[in-house]
Parts: structure tokens; C-alpha cells; sequence
DNA sequence: TTGAAAGCGCTACCAG
DNA sequence: CTGGTAGCGCTTTCAA
């Protein structure tokens, strides 16, 4: 004969009537005499409770600031409703916008962020990757060096079932999506603009273009662009420091050290652009009167900027919502394809450039 | 007689040889032929591992990518080593200069961090505690609008054992700690420069502060500093707005609108007068000659306007850090006491302001 | 030095 | 419409 004995759960901790904080479903359901799956349909699914059931509850829920325990209820359905938010630094407002909107649209999907900062570090970037996937978060944006061997560990994510998009330029790869404006093209449209306003001799002035493929874009762009117009540019019209308005001082100072003739800089972000606009001040150079100046990013102060800046627009708040879109997309579909959704530039044309066609 | 069957657990899940990623525990236990008990060993008590046993399961563990749950430890274990970060917006860059100084010092002490936007929105705020408490953060860090509904909230965190700090101002409370400058007298000083520099008609720019206390702290600095040099300050030389700079644009707009003789603006954050730059310059006002300005934050930006400018510094990145020691401090002693920090501000004397009294 | 087993708080399946 | 119960992946006694 065989029998079967079951210890009584007796769950000794949460008898005791009031507990400092944290109550369990059980306790609500104990307390309001149903079983926790009711407790738990409340949530999930209300409408199949009869209304004095779901009253009760709730009353008890009311009481005693019952707070569910998301993590746990990620444990069994496998979503941790969170998507884990890649960028280099929140210190430059182009990446501020993007943060922003991934905020506010993962918000309005039910879904947390958890964010964090690679400065630029490939270490740090390796490390972040390692503990979003720790963190089992339901998705990844990714925003920061865009370099084959990130691409390489986000595909190893992907393995894992875990879904990633890459934010700023457009990758061409099957499984990790990206959703970003043409780089190339924009810069060459940048140039071709300062060509088209009669400007020959210019410089451009932009980040660590070997470790970051859309600089490596722009740096292209405005070479070929140079090109096609029979134009002159080589590494001593390139200028690529860091990302800081500090660099753009520096950088703009050897630009024109160089270069004392040009007559037009080109930076490859407004922050730079900022930096070199206080630098060329400082030199007693007029913008645009002696001097011409773009920027590329259109972050808020290039606006607001004496005199404000012409620029290339990038939709860093609709980048951020597309990529929420897409990347719930796929964590919805399960899908694993990828989708790359190319979004446009566009010149934004202040008072920075002086047109040497104009009549 | 009493025979007690415990069924044997089959786990048919994990018997198929290769999953889709997501190894769990048991995996590890089982291809390395040890139980999982000994496996947990090796993350946290791996000096009491045999060498070899240590150097099985690390090869299984490496051979098959896996990747510890770090929810379901958090389940056991009541620490899901995250914190809880509340900002109004990262799109200022006094903020993003605390956000990245939080993020860098929780990854440092092996926290993660999980962010949310209150956009300056009361509701968006308490949802966002709420989500935050749902996901049991170890702890809070809040740097949003400081208003007694929401620091009874962060109380009701509290009770919940959740401790939190909150930036950027001081308050005083028993359980809730903060670490910020004193606006009042970070305010007052700026406009005693101001007054010491001989300039008497000033206005003051700043926003909501009915709802930010910290602006109502750095209002009343500004009036009381006026009224005790006997000089006048109303509300028809105080203009608020919001926070962006086209509201210092508009302010500084309306400003000199109303008062056309005013020597100076003291705006209460430097974006506000980084709006009020352009906006006298499209006034023709030149800063410094025909007005001064002064700014308050030191963001990075205010050092490369044109011209630089005059601010009172905040030492965001120090409060950052702080914040994040003394949030930690409180989850590991398990201490329920506040304490409040209060951090040096400063007047960093740059270009924005004419000294009249200078020889 | 290692293993067995009891949970952590919740969901979801299967009965009723 | 509701309850019982078996896990989710991990940690942590207790025993061996």
C-alpha cells in the first residue's frame, strides 16, 4: 500500500497579521477568502469574475496596498515587459531626443527601460549587453558604435531570442533591424549645399570616425561629394576628434590654422559645430560673414545659436518611436527577420552660410 | 506504516538536447553532471568549489553560452539590484549630466537602472513610482518636482521598504533623504554679484516655480537679495515660464518689453538664458554692453556662448554620485534614517555681465 | 565539498 | 466562475 503525504504549506512568515510592506498574492487571497488564480484573474482577466468576488478583492487590494511583483510574474510568462536601451552618452542632446522617445513610447506600450551608458567604450558596451541579457529584457535598441563585433554580440542576443534594433543608420543585416537616415547621402547633400552656395574651400570637422560607422558615412559623403565637384579634400581638410563642444574649439582652431582661407567648415554635429562657432569668434572671424558653418544632428540650441545654425535634421524623436514600433514589432510577431526602415534628412537652412550665389 | 512518494521530477522541457537559448540552471547542473546548488556555488561562493568541479561546470558553462536569470535570483534572494531613476526630462543637459553621473555610479556598484520621464507631469510621476514599485527597485532616486504629495508617496515607498533620495534640493524629512545645493542662497549670491557688480534694475526669469520648488526656493533668494539691497523686485520683473529655450526667449522677450531700462537678466537656469542670449541679440541688445546676463546650472554649453556665460555652478555630477552612495548606503545598512546632503554651489564669473563698479 | 529539497511570488492549466 | 497545483529559474538551508 502506498500512501501519500502532503505537508501542509503552512507559510509561517505571512501569518502574522501585518507585515512592514511587500504582501503576496496569497495574503490577498487569504485575505479576501478566494484562491490566488482569482487573485491573479483579477489582473489578467476581470471580466470572467463575478462582480462581488472582484469587489471583495479589490477592497482587500485597496487596504492593504498590495503591489505585485512584476518580477515574478516575468518569471512564469517569460516577458519581462522591459527593453533594454543602448547609447553612448546621455550628455548630447541628439542622443537626450532619442532617449526621450524611447521613453515615452516604451511607456505608452507598458514597457520599462533600463538604460545604460557605454561613454563610448566598447568594454562597457560588451558589459551592458551582458547584463541586459541577464536581466532577461524582452528587447534591445541600440544606439551606440555600430561595429561588426557589436553587430556579432547583438546576433548572439537574437540566439537567445532576444530581438534588437540599431538606431542611427541603417545595417544591412537579416536578423538585427536598424532604423536611421542615409548618412552618406546626408552629408553629401550637406556639402553639396555649401558647394551650391558658392563655398570651394572647406573643412570638415567631425568625431572618432574609425570606430563609428555613421561617421565613417559622413566623412565619405562629403569626400566624394568634394570630388564630384572637383574639389579638394584629404586628411588635412578632416578634422576628427571627439564628440565634445571642447573638440569642435580645438578642431576648428586647426581647421582654420591650417587652412587659413576656407571659407566654410562643416561639422559633422552641432555640438562640434558649437564649439566651432565660440572657436572662429574667438579667431575674429564673423560667421557667416568670413566664414560659413554647418552642422549636422539639428539639436534644440543649433536654433538658438548667434547666428542660428544651419544644419541637417535628424528625426531623432521619430527614429526613437519607430524603433519602439519595430522592435515590439517583432517581440509581438515573434518574428525573427529583420526590417530596416531608411528615415529622411533634411537641410535645415539658417544663418550660418553665406551664399556667394545669391543676388 | 507512512511511505512518502516523491514523484521524480522529469522536466521534459529540458530534456531536448538543444533549446533556442534560454539555458536555465538545471541545465548546467545536469550536463555537468553536478545539481544546481553547486552550480549557484560557483557565482557566489566559488572558493568553496573543488578546482575541478569549479573547472567542469565553467566549461559547460562556456561551451553553452549561458546566461544566469537574474530575476528569478532576484525572486530568492529580494534584491533585484536595480534603481529607480525619476527626472522630469533628459532633454535638459543639467539633467542628462545627473543621469549619466547616476547610471556610471550604480554600474559601478553593480546596479542597473531603470529611468522614466515624468515629462513635468504629476500623473506620469506617481505612474512611474508605481512601475517602479511593481518591479521591487532596491531604491529610488528622484529628481523630479519636489512637491509634499509626492514626497508622501515616496514615504508610502518607504513603508514598502523602499528608500529613496531625492536631488537637487535639500528638504527635510525623517526617511526620504536629498542631497542638492540651497537654492535660496545659490540664488541670493547670484544676484548679490549681480548688485555688487552696481547693476540695480534687474528682472528674473525662470520657470513654473508654483509647482518646482526649487524654482520658488531661487524666486525667493532673488527677492529677498533685492529687497534687503533696497531695491525693487515684483512680479512684473519676474516673468515664468516653462523650461525650454524658447521660453527664455519669449521671457526675455517680454521682459525688456515691460522694463526697456532693466541692466540685467538673471535667468534661473541657463537654458532659459541661452534663450535670453538670442533673444536680446535679436533685440539689438548686445550682452554685456547694453545688458547682462547671468545664468544659473553651468551647463556645458553656457561656457562657449558668445559670450560666456556668468552662472552659478551645480555640481550635478557630484550630486549624482552622492545620491547614488548615500541610496546604497541606506539599502545595505538596512537604514531607515535620512540624511541630507547639502553640496557647495558657486558663481562661476565668465563674460555676461558688465561690472560697473569695475575700475 | 556536494546534493536534496523547500521555497521566492506569480501564472496558467486542468478540473469542477 | 473558481480552486488546486505544478512549475518559472534561482538560492539556501540542512544533511550527508
Amino acid at each position: 500500500m502506498i500512501l501519500l503525504l502532503v505537508s501542509k504549506k503552512v507559510n509561517t512568515i505571512h501569518n502574522s497579521t501585518e507585515q512592514q510592506g511587500q504582501l503576496t498574492i496569497r495574503d490577498i487571497a487569504r485575505l479576501s477568502g478566494v484562491s490566488t488564480a482569482t487573485v491573479s484573474r483579477l489582473f489578467h482577466n476581470p471580466s470572467c469574475l463575478k462582480p462581488d468576488t472582484k469587489a471583495k478583492i479589490e477592497a482587500v487590494i485597496e487596504k492593504h496596498q498590495y503591489i505585485p511583483n512584476l518580477n515574478a510574474s516575468a518569471l512564469t510568462t517569460k516577458n519581462t515587459m522591459t527593453v533594454g536601451l543602448i547609447i553612448p552618452t546621455v550628455k548630447s542632446s541628439i542622443h537626450s531626443a532619442l532617449i526621450q522617445s524611447v521613453q515615452d513610447t516604451c511607456a505608452e506600450l507598458g514597457y520599462s527601460v533600463i538604460m545604460g551608458n557605454t561613454n563610448y567604450s566598447e568594454e562597457t558596451e560588451k558589459n551592458l549587453l551582458d547584463i541586459m541579457l541577464n536581466r532577461r529584457v524582452t528587447g534591445i535598441i541600440h544606439a551606440g558604435t555600430v561595429n561588426p563585433k557589436f553587430i556579432a554580440m547583438l546576433r548572439r542576443a537574437a540566439e537567445h531570442s532576444i530581438p534588437s534594433v540599431v538606431v542611427w543608420e541603417n545595417i544591412s543585416d537579416n536578423e538585427i533591424s536598424s532604423v536611421g537616415i542615409d548618412n552618406y547621402r546626408a552629408s553629401y547633400d550637406a556639402t553639396q549645399y555649401l558647394i551650391d552656395c558658392g563655398h570651394k574651400d572647406m573643412g570638415l570637422l567631425l568625431g572618432p570616425y574609425t570606430t563609428m560607422n555613421r561617421l565613417a558615412q559622413r566623412r565619405l559623403g562629403f569626400m566624394d561629394c568634394m570630388n564630384h565637384n572637383n574639389l579638394y579634400a584629404g586628411d588635412d581638410t578632416i578634422i576628427s576628434l571627439s564628440h565634445e563642444v571642447r573638440d569642435g574649439v580645438m578642431g576648428a582652431a586647426m581647421l582654420i590654422g591650417k587652412h587659413p582661407r576656407l571659407t566654410a567648415i562643416y561639422a559633422a554635429s552641432d555640438v562640434l559645430a558649437f564649439g566651432a562657432l565660440y572657436s572662429l569668434r574667438q579667431m575674429g572671424r564673423r560667421v557667416p560673414k568670413d566664414i560659413s558653418l554647418v552642422g549636422f544632428d539639428n539639436i534644440e540650441f543649433s536654433e538658438y545659436c548667434i547666428p542660428s545654425l544651419t544644419t541637417v535634421n535628424v528625426p531623432a524623436v521619430k527614429m526613437g518611436k519607430k524603433a519602439v514600433f519595430e522592435l515590439v514589432d517583432k517581440i509581438q510577431h515573434n518574428r525573427l527577420q529583420a526590417k530596416h526602415i531608411y528615415l529622411e534628412h533634411e537641410i535645415i537652412i539658417r544663418d550660418s552660410v553665406a551664399n556667394y550665389r545669391a543676388t
